[in-house]
DNA sequence: CGCTTTACTGTAATCGATTACAATACCGTT
DNA sequence: AACGGTATTGTAATCGATTACAGTAAAGCG
């Protein structure tokens, strides 16, 4: 029912090549003709067909974002700025939230490899199963990957850099004199940023010449959006004649939650337990005491992602930069003080 | 260089008929034909390509979900459900976030309106020009309207019930005595949800015979994500002699931020104000005191509108119900409780 | 055995754009 | 007047699927 290309030209008396050039090269075309095929694409309300388009061109213009969860105030920053980028690209998203969930992980990307979906593939914090990764990596798909390390050239990553995230916090806590520092972390063993915090937990301790008790090394298998699980090893920790005196957790809502415990077993924070989160949402200012946390530049990411990734569109065989860190902020509010006694 | 469907052909030694009937309607083909082309699939690993498909169909398979945050924990869990159900549907979905610019969702209703791009429409609490939701409510895109009304019978509308969660809270904070009832409200005049809680709010003090206090009514004309606005306002409210014994908040993050201007005024929270918030946010809990707020079925309602417009899309002209309230729960907490003296 | 029915398959038109190539007109040069 | 060059336009092939229609063979029936 809508109008095609040939009825515009026939309205404007040209033929339908003209009308194409109009519309994706006006300089080749006369003035008068550029006219009366606007005059009768107005008339006629016409739009191209997408899809023929994308048949004759190989192109989509649209581009897929993968992620675990959109539920998350960071993936959610990241990709609003992806969203920006896009737009001005003349992009559109295609939204795919794996929810850890492989099989529709495997499904998306089952879709996404067809290419005829989608020009490129942003993949944003991968939880799931390495393989697909892998697999997508090696494929022709044009692919972007946040928060996840592959070892191949031809794959940009962009990594927020969470071996210093944990270092800041740590050495912040080892510097007002703690000693007993728990670390809240992620056990899913190809979750590349939980791997990078324990990286830098040690690091702050080796440099401070102390030796971290493994015991107040807390890994939980599950993200974080499904938090029920948290709330029972946060309980296990801290009530224990040993308890740390201070927590590293693995980001705002896993120190929120142990905001929680601690009001429940009457701790005060930080006269007794000293805490910080990542991440900096909204909340973390707004709690009592507010939350010395980590600042993450979510919207640089999601923005220098969605760039690179345009670059490999548009020169796919320009090198790129394999792995790129993005540093990121300690912010010291009031939850963290010098351990009691 | 993907295989295409005439490869396929060739391999099996059929048409490409045969092969399109494989995968289309198989029941139409010879068990020994559907065996040598799956075969002759898996050795080329060919993928249909679907802007061919497209093309010929006329449907996408996509549908495109136009919101105006995914930074907003109502939306993003709504916008998780009806992934849920697009994905067993089949479909997958576009996103198309406005960010309350109208210049943008302009743009994005210009690209839906063609047709090529998604089969059919999810809106989700429009904020900007209601003419642009209005013109696409009039088009012939199949289109499913969220916390937004319009009066023409093609277009379902799915509204959470709010004037029934301001009337609880209301109703609530009533029944503990109090009688200085502020309303932090949006004023954006198109903003559904807006208008349904003044209404809420007025209906519970004409049934308990109580006038409300217009002055305690503000009316801030941006949307909550962009919640620096807010701060001024409730201080406004709080930092004077008349100052009202409770507070109706648009959502949690504003009472949030009235929970840090009172912290700031030393006000206590009940003691000296009690505060409702809506949504029930993850954060809601873990406040200090945990704030009475009201639950909104968000996964109930994504869901729905998906369902819906699913239905629109298989049954085009099979009636549809023009208008659906989904109801909502107070929760009650400890932010909430008899007014001081 | 002839005829209808059923089951399967192939031929070729079609969806709506893009673009290589050819054709034309017009200009200035020599 | 003939020629080369530039600017503009049209013709028609092409992208990769779907599907109406026609054809064939085998089975069923009287």
């Amino acid at each position: 029912m809508p109008a095609t290309m040939e009825d515009v030209a026939r309205l404007a008396g040209v033929s339908t090549a003209t009308v194409s050039r109009v519309l994706n090269n006006p300089e080749l075309v006369s003035d008068e003709a550029c006219r009366r095929v606007n005059e009768a694409i107005r008339q006629l309300d016409y739009r191209v067909n997408l899809a023929a388009r994308s048949l004759r061109t190989n192109q989509t213009r649209t581009v897929a974002v993968v992620l675990p969860t959109i539920a998350d105030p960071v993936i959610n920053q990241m990709v609003e700025a992806i969203e920006d980028v896009a737009i001005t690209a003349g992009y559109t998203l295609l939204l795919c939230s794996t929810r850890g969930d492989a099989a529709r992980e495997h499904a998306y990307i089952e879709l996404l490899t067809q290419r005829t979906v989608a020009d490129g593939v942003l993949y944003i914090s991968p939880r799931a199963d390495p393989d697909t990764v892998l697999t997508l990596a090696q494929g022709t798909m044009p692919l972007v990957l946040c928060n996840y390390l592959v070892e191949n050239p031809a794959v940009p990553c962009l990594l927020m850099d969470h071996i210093s995230s944990a270092y800041q916090a740590t050495a912040h806590l080892l510097g007002l004199g703690h000693r007993r520092i728990a670390l809240l972390n992620l056990a899913a063993p190809h979750y590349y940023p939980a791997r990078m915090r324990l990286d830098g937990y040690l690091r702050a301790h080796a440099e401070a010449g102390v030796i971290p008790d493994p015991a107040l090394r807390v890994e939980i298998d599950r993200p974080t959006y499904a938090n029920d699980d948290w709330r029972g090893a946060i309980e296990a920790l801290l009530v224990q004649p040993d308890r740390p005196g201070a927590i590293v957790a693995f980001n705002d809502e896993v120190a929120l939650e142990v905001y929680a415990v601690c009001r429940e077993h009457g701790l005060r924070i930080p006269d007794d337990l000293s805490v910080t989160g990542c991440d900096d949402i909204l909340s973390s200012r707004h709690v009592d005491p507010p939350l010395t946390t980590v600042r993450v530049p979510a919207r640089v990411q999601g923005e220098r992602a969605m760039r690179l990734l345009l670059k490999r569109l548009t020169r796919p065989h320009q090198p790129v930069p394999p792995r790129t860190l993005i540093p990121v902020e300690l912010v010291v509010r009031g939850s963290t003080g010098p351990p009691a006694g």
